[in-house]
DNA sequence: GGTTGAAAGTTTGTATACAAACTGTTAGCA
DNA sequence: TGCTAACAGTTTGTATACAAACTTTCAACC
């Protein structure tokens, strides 16, 4: 794992409270390596929009549910975009990796609501990978980093998520729905098919947010 | 001038061309500093797009024709979506700012036709300023960098520009549309308004990358 | 002649020292 | 008591030394 990705799974992970802040130091004794390299991903997650710096130092960023929603929306926008241009451009191989994907997805939900073995996190992770495929379908490469940066604010929440049988369904449902679409070359319906499930998701975080909303407040006092 | 800036502008003014390489010793000559600030620079290029990294060291990105066709496309989408966005939150000062703007453009399309004393850039400064207004009044500042990012690439190409007469009247009749359909809160003809006023542009850049594909390709062989 | 391997030369990655800038605290003064 | 100025402490910005990794070159061998 790299220092990057170190500092940004802690930020995810709630390790690092938002408006927490990151002296240099500080990172490059927990992770054992000096200043330079802790610098260099610092860089690298603020271009990612996950820290802001001010006029000394970087803080973890505080997103409000204002952030939330836009930011969603800009999502809703471009995986839409991305499944409309999937439907059109799609190889037979990205047919089979969005298949594999979301075969995958539907035994973890099954698992999940059965036996209980599998974790949330893994199935966040299989769902993450039914999107990339859809992604890389659209044959757009530069999609790709703009919505990495829109995906990745919400999962800062990812530790409050809390998912019942019903949502979980529900969502499986929208993917065998959009991978219809993006077989069947219907560009409009893809790109809706996408839109909806995103937005879905989109009221399921907000509607939670409030929920933790004052636990999460509290953050303001730190440091 | 930063040194992040100082590099940005070598690259799009074809001073660095695509595919050379960038060394860090080279550039902390150039610039009369150090390697440690040109690092953080670099690092901040690439994650807008305008440099790679190999396993070693750094060079100027090289876009293909298909490249800028797909991030012309992600910038319509964008700004269209901007577009929309601003008809319905737009502020009478954001109104005062476009067509503020609008005037400068005007003026300075006027005076470059009849007298000749404006140059290009400083019709791309403003026609960049009208954008940037439209972008502010959507009131979501997340648009802000995917759109940066995306603006950026076409102006590597920006000293092969040539502009006539008929394409900046027609670039400032799409911008009017624009501000009226903003100024009456029309998302859906302000969203096909920028869509057209960009895709309009795109067309000119890529037919304009045709001709000097060859004086272009020579890049190759550097370094 | 072509291929492989070792050595020399570049160039980057990391650590660290030092300078500069900012923050906060305290003492002096009104 | 409240304000200001200076000083101490902390943290970042920059330069640089050194180590590690990659590239190129050249020679020896197949």
């Amino acid at each position: 794992m790299t220092i990057y990705e170190s500092i940004k799974r802690s930020i995810l992970h709630g390790e690092f409270p938002p408006k927490m802040r990151l002296t240099e130091e500080f990172l490059a004794k927990k992770l054992e390596t000096s200043r330079t390299p802790i610098r260099e991903a610092l860089k690298q997650l603020e271009s990612e929009g996950l820290t802001v710096s001010m006029k000394r130092g970087v803080r973890v960023r505080h997103f409000t549910k204002k952030d939330i929603q836009q930011i969603y929306d800009l999502r809703t926008l471009l995986e839409g975009y991305a499944a409309s241009q999937a439907a059109t451009h799609r190889t037979e191989a990205d047919l089979e990796n969005m298949r594999l994907a979301n075969d995958s997805y539907e035994k973890a939900i099954d698992n999940y609501i059965k036996t209980g073995e599998t974790t949330i996190e893994n199935i966040l992770d299989i769902n993450h990978q039914f999107h990339n495929a859809v992604i890389n379908a659209s044959q757009n490469p530069h999609i790709y980093s703009h919505i990495t940066k829109v995906v990745v604010v919400p999962l800062i929440f990812r530790s409050f998520y809390w998912f019942n049988e019903e949502q979980l369904r529900h969502s499986l449902e929208a993917h065998k729905t959009l991978l219809k679409a993006i077989e069947e070359q219907d560009m409009e319906r893809a790109r809706v098919a996408m839109h909806e499930h995103i937005y879905h998701g989109r009221d399921e975080v907000l509607k939670q947010m409030d929920t933790i909303d004052e636990q999460y407040s509290p953050a303001k006092e730190l440091q």
